[in-house]
This record gives structure tokens, sequence and C-alpha cells, in this order.
DNA sequence: CGCACCGTTGAGTTACATCAACCGTGGTGG
DNA sequence: CCACCACGGTTGATGTAACTCAACGGTGCG
């Protein structure tokens, strides 16, 4: 019921959509430059601070967006205080579904993050305009369906070990694709969540979750630093860990 | 690897889109004559027995299409064998993904089942002629997404009795939309899965599901009857096994 | 008839949750 | 400045929900 209470950032200083570091993975990917002028004269640029609620299960919601950086946990809670994380949100992920205008989720910003916002109406109204930004929603949401069907098979069947596993590689796995080096070599990750929060997206206790790392640190695979660091020591056998299949040929 | 070894049912006599029992709630919904019209001339209409393999995960897949009848299960496997369902695609849900050619999943019919597909690239084609069916397919993009996230609530935290419970509301309240004098009735269902299979659904094993069942016999919830019938005997007593909230004043 | 398939039920095991104690760190206020 | 506390993490003891293994019954089919 309650509408999240953001603060406009209004300093911030995204001069054009043409510069935009998300643009390639975002909805505007395949826009051109008069489809982004159009988009850019309606957009807002809002941000939020760790642990602030975005939105809540049931709000009505007038504004849709994506992430420019940050990262978005989407969860979902039972009457009796159960909690599961449904979706992280990385920069270039759209949060809000054009035409429904009531959440289903709680969306809380897990870092400091900015997004480039658009009030429901203009933006449906664009949609109707520039079909290449139906397409970019329409992949977007496919993307989201193939990480949801994902997740649903680690819930569903995985082990505690195989799901600690799992989530770090998701991690580690986009550390890779910034820079391929890192499969040979040892890589420090630095994770926006507690336990507790892991254990919220895996469907694990807490305690069930740091039990997990440390087993993966007495095996030497992982080797925890801090309280939301850690050095992925093994990329490869981080990867068996998981119950998956090899890696798609990233190891080839 | 395999793409599926379909029969056309050439003498499917479905005369025009305009008749069709599926199109309020498929992608061509929001679609005028003329679109429904040029849909027509790219459409066809395939059939599958129960159990007969769509197709698999990793095919390549040259068409996408609407269930007319029957249900679609959709599956992940791992390595080892274990399995797990992340969707049921019912009448009027649309199966696969324009731009992605690659299936991330296996589908499976579960009960004789009729689509009206269409090869992809002339489907792509209309897509972007028609931008109506884009909306269409964002619809029923977002639906599966909030379902696949519902299921992931239900997958990560709810117990084997909420779990079943939750399984079978799901079918009880299609029957009570169609007819809600039924909520307050009892009503008798015809599931089209196996314990096995519902095990594979519901993230359990197949005795677990089967000792929920005569749990909540023992209660006085529900009466299984044959092999793939049950007879919901107390509709809000389900609910209330469910775990969920209350039924969005369905029951008021 | 015999076999395959599905469902049920029981016995024993186990992976994970729960409950609880304890530690280190960082922030706050006396 | 330091005492205190809140918070996050780890670890241990114990409980239990669900899995596994196994036997058995009903039904339909070749």
């Amino acid at each position: 019921m309650v509408t999240a209470t953001a603060r406009n950032s209004g300093c911030h200083a995204q001069a054009s959509c043409l510069t935009c570091s998300e643009r390639s993975r975002s909805i505007c990917a395949s826009c051109g430059p008069e489809e982004l002028r159009q988009l850019e004269a309606i957009r807002f640029f809002r941000s939020y601070e760790p642990r602030q609620t975005i939105l809540l299960d049931g709000d009505m919601v007038d504004f849709v967006g994506t992430i420019i950086s940050g990262m978005v946990s989407l969860t979902k809670i039972m009457p009796d205080g159960r909690i599961q994380m449904v979706a992280m949100l990385r920069p270039g992920n759209f949060l809000g579904h054009p035409y429904r205008t009531q959440a289903s989720y709680n969306a809380v910003a897990s870092t400091s993050v900015v997004m480039c916002g658009f009030r429901r109406q203009p933006f449906e109204n664009l949609l109707r305009k520039i079909p290449e930004l139906g397409q970019g929603l329409l992949e977007q949401s496919s993307k989201e369906l193939d990480a949801a069907r994902e997740w649903m098979l680690l819930l569903g069947r995985k082990t505690a070990r195989e799901k600690v596993a799992s989530f770090l590689i998701i991690f580690a796995r986009e550390k890779v694709a910034q820079d391929p080096s890192f499969l040979k070599k040892q890589m420090h990750l630095d994770l926006p969540y507690t336990r507790a929060e892991m254990g919220d997206y895996l469907g694990l206790s807490l305690e069930t979750v740091s039990r997990q790392f440390t087993a993966l640190r007495d095996d030497g695979i992982v080797d925890p630093q801090g309280k939301r660091g850690v050095t992925i020591l093994n990329y490869a056998a981080l990867l068996s860990e998981t119950g998956d299949d090899a890696d798609g040929g990233w190891l080839a």
C-alpha cells in the first residue's frame, strides 16, 4: 500500500542516452538516435540507498525503469513471514511491467542503486510508437524467465552445497565475462548480501549457508574474507559443485 | 539435439481465428480482423499425444505457437537425472520465444495437445508489422514470469503439505473461475499428472506427494478417486493449507 | 497369465532447520 | 575514552520433515 519514498537525485549528470553505459544491455539496445531522444524526454533518474524499499507487493506502481547501477532484489513474503527472493536485478535489467499497475513482489535496493525511470503513462505511449522498445522489453522478459526457471531447478532439486556453489558461480561468471583471464586466476568477489539474504535467495537458513561456506573453504575451493568478501580459489572445482552441466565450453 | 517428431494433424478444421476459443486468452487477443488474417496465412496446427516430447533442452527450435487445447509441461533436467518441472502451459499460453532459437527446457505434452504454430521466420516478420502481437507476447511473458516467481516461493519455502495444497488449488481455482458456484460445492478434478509428475513439479518425491494426499484425505479436505481424480471436499480448508494469503476476496 | 505401471504404506536414514551460545566489529552515547 | 549494544558470522546440539529403500496391491494391456 505504501508507495516508495524515493528521493530524486536531481543532480545526476547523465547527459545523453547515447553515452549510457547500460544502453546495450537494456531495453534501449535496438533504439536509434531519434527513439533515444524521445526516451530522454520522459526519463528521470532516481537513486536508492542500500536496504531502501523501492516498492511493496500489492502497491500500485506508476513507474517502470532500467537499473543503471547497483543491484535490486525482488522478494515475496508469506503471511507468516517466510521470505523468498525471486530475482536479482542487475544493471541493464528492467524493473516493472508495462500494462501491469500492481506489483506482485517487493523490490529492495541491495546496494546503492541508480534507476533510469519512466512514468507509466508516457512510457506506454512511447511503447506504442517505438516497436524496438517492445522488442527490447520482450528480450528482457525472456531472459528473466530463463533465469527464474533456472532458479526453480535450484530451489526444487539442488542440495545446500550446490545452491551455494551456484550462487557464487553467478558472480564469478560475471567477473570472468569481463576478463576471461580470471578463469585461471583466483578472483575476489564482493557479495552484496549477508548470509541471511543469501538464505532468502537460496531457500536455506542462514546457518546452512554459513556452514556451506566453511565446508567449501575447508575443501580449498573458496576463501571467505571479512563479512562480504570471498576469493574463488578454484573456479573449475566450484563449477563442478553446482551440479550443472559443464560450463557450455567456457572452460575449453 | 533431436527435433520433435510431431505429426501434422492436417485435418484440423479450425476455420478462422475469429472463432478460436483461445483467442481472448492468447497473444492474438488485441489483434483486429486484418491482423488475424495475416496470422491465419502463416499458422499451422500440430497435435501431440500424451507423453510426446515437443522439444528438448538445447534444441534449435524453428517454431513458436499457442496451446489451443491440452497441457504442456516444461521441465529441466540435471546431468544426474534430477528433474524439475518449471511451467505448466495451458490453453492460450505461448510456447517458445521470438528471437530465441535455442530451447532452454524440455517441453512434453501432458495430455493430448493441439498447438497453433508459426514458423519462426514468418512469425518474426509479422511481429515487426503488428505491434499488437508484441503487446500480447509481452503480456503472456509477464504472466509466465509472475507464475514462475510464485512457484519459486513454493519451491523454496513451502512445506510438502502446502505444496500439494497449492498444486490442487491451481486446478480448483480454474474450475471456480468457470463457475463460481463451485466455491461452496464439492468439485471433482481430473489431474493430468501422476504422483511422480506432481513430485517433479513440486520439488518432492512421489512418495511424499502420495502421503500428503492421504493426509489431506484423512483431514476430510480432499477425496482422491482412482488414479488421477480428486474431489475437493472443502475449498476454503484447502486454501488455508496453502500458506498463502486469503484468496484476494474470492471467498467474500 | 504375466508384466508394466501407478499408487500406497512402512521402516530407516539424512539433510537441513531450529535453538542456542559465542565471537568480532563498528557505532553510539554516557 | 571506553562501555555497551546491535549486527553479522560461526559453530554445536538437537529435532524433524522429507528422502530413500522396499514391499505390496490394484489395474490395464499384450
